[in-house]
DNA sequence: GATGATTTGTGCGTATGTATG
DNA sequence: GCATACATACGCACAAATCAT
């Protein structure tokens, strides 16, 4: 049963999409699970009509998938997968930092100095796992936003769901939250350079060096086939 | 033996989706038209469940732009969207190149060859705009193709929608056609040779040529402020 | 296959909110 | 402001497709 409450400020079509595209990601609901509209509109508490338009925009970014029967499940995560992802990745977040360098006002240099010495602060406190992925997050957030380019933000946008779901195992291993620190270090140094070729790269190098990673934590934990599961599809006789 | 499968017919919400799309593409439903739902429901003889699907996938296309009051309307290319779109293109299609040029098989290569052999003989024929427009579109898709990456497949069709709006202009003025036929046969010499790299730089100094010429074009047809069409608005009593 | 149970696709009524005069 | 017209958001009912037995 789900207690999530709406509220009425954004039509319900709107929190539902931002609702379900956040209990994907989170693993709420386990990739393969098939989706019901019916359950979900009695979960929530609203009609099928909102929950099919969250669903239309939920299956464009690919967290929904649909078959041939119009059967809706939800998006297994795949080897493959990690690699097209964090190339589309390495191909955007270049091009942002690039832009991102050239546009730089102090302010923003400003702005991402505290946020990496709060990522600093947070890691040495042995802060949560959740907010280190969401400093994370923001540091390349960031750079995107002072690269101007909504296009290329809304971009970006449509893969990063897709590519939250790895950003908990990303983080997995023998400290990574400090070779991931360190790496956007080496980024924020190009924007103090005001370097953007080099920018570039340092950021393509991150990037590729995540995809490495993940691909290796992928493969120990889901050896046979990179099937992420099978068991869960039967857990929807919730109600 | 092949059994011979007949198509579904698609749900009314993804037909409309398609036409739609087509509609904005091609001009029948002008820039900046505000768009009625109810309208819509009754030019296609449909109710508007389905025709509230399909918006709302059209939406997150950006072919369709909501306001704070909940009100539809269509996509209003501008200066900005053109450098906007074609340095999003420039990154994620010299990534497509590149791969391709990296997994390319014979026939891979030969197809390419076909095509740029009918273009030449549609180009010489005097052949019209929108067969030209095609050829030029399957010769970036056909590359994407060969690319193998299912993800960056869907980005570039995020923003193709958008960049197709440029098409039509991109052929305006002196000699566009053989221009872009030569660039295209560049970059295919670059298949030929193997040379992923230099693959990259060719396709990117194609779509930079192709901004540029259009940011040209863009400024001449609407020199003040950049504002497409006020007048158009009013072609709504179709019915 | 045939039948009942699920689930998706579609039409339509109504409430709420917004523009217009 | 006020009344009217109109657009959108949502719920609900029924039809069509699919699944299970």
């Amino acid at each position: 049963m789900e207690s999530f409450k709406l509220k009425k400020a954004q039509p319900f079509y709107e929190q539902l999409y931002h609702r379900l595209k956040q209990m994907i990601i989170e693993g709420e609901l386990a990739p393969g699970y098939r989706i019901n509209e019916v359950k979900i509109a009695q979960d929530f508490h609203v009609s099928r009509s909102p929950v099919r338009e969250a669903v239309r925009a939920l299956e464009k970014e690919g967290l929904l998938v649909m078959n041939e029967k119009s059967q809706l499940t939800v998006y297994k995560p795949s080897l493959k997968d990690i690699e097209e992802l964090y190339q589309c990745r390495m191909s955007l977040e270049s091009l942002s930092v690039e832009l991102a360098v050239a546009n730089a006002k102090a302010h923003d240099i400003e702005d991402l100095e505290n946020l990496l010495n709060q990522t600093k602060a947070a890691i040495d406190d042995g802060a949560d796992r959740r907010m280190i992925i969401e400093f994370n997050s923001q540091f390349h957030d960031l750079i995107l936003a002072i690269s101007q380019n909504c296009h290329l933000q809304k971009l970006v946008g449509n893969i990063r769901a897709l590519t939250q779901f790895y950003r908990v195992m990303n983080l997995e291993g023998d400290g990574r939250r400090e070779t991931i620190f360190k790496e956007h270090q080496l980024i924020f140094d190009q924007f103090k350079k005001g370097n953007p070729e080099e920018a570039k790269n340092v950021m393509k190098a991150h990037i590729l060096h995540d995809m490495n990673h993940l691909k290796q934590r992928f493969i120990q934990k889901f050896p046979i086939g990179g099937d992420v599961d099978e068991t869960l599809s039967h857990s929807r006789h919730t109600r």
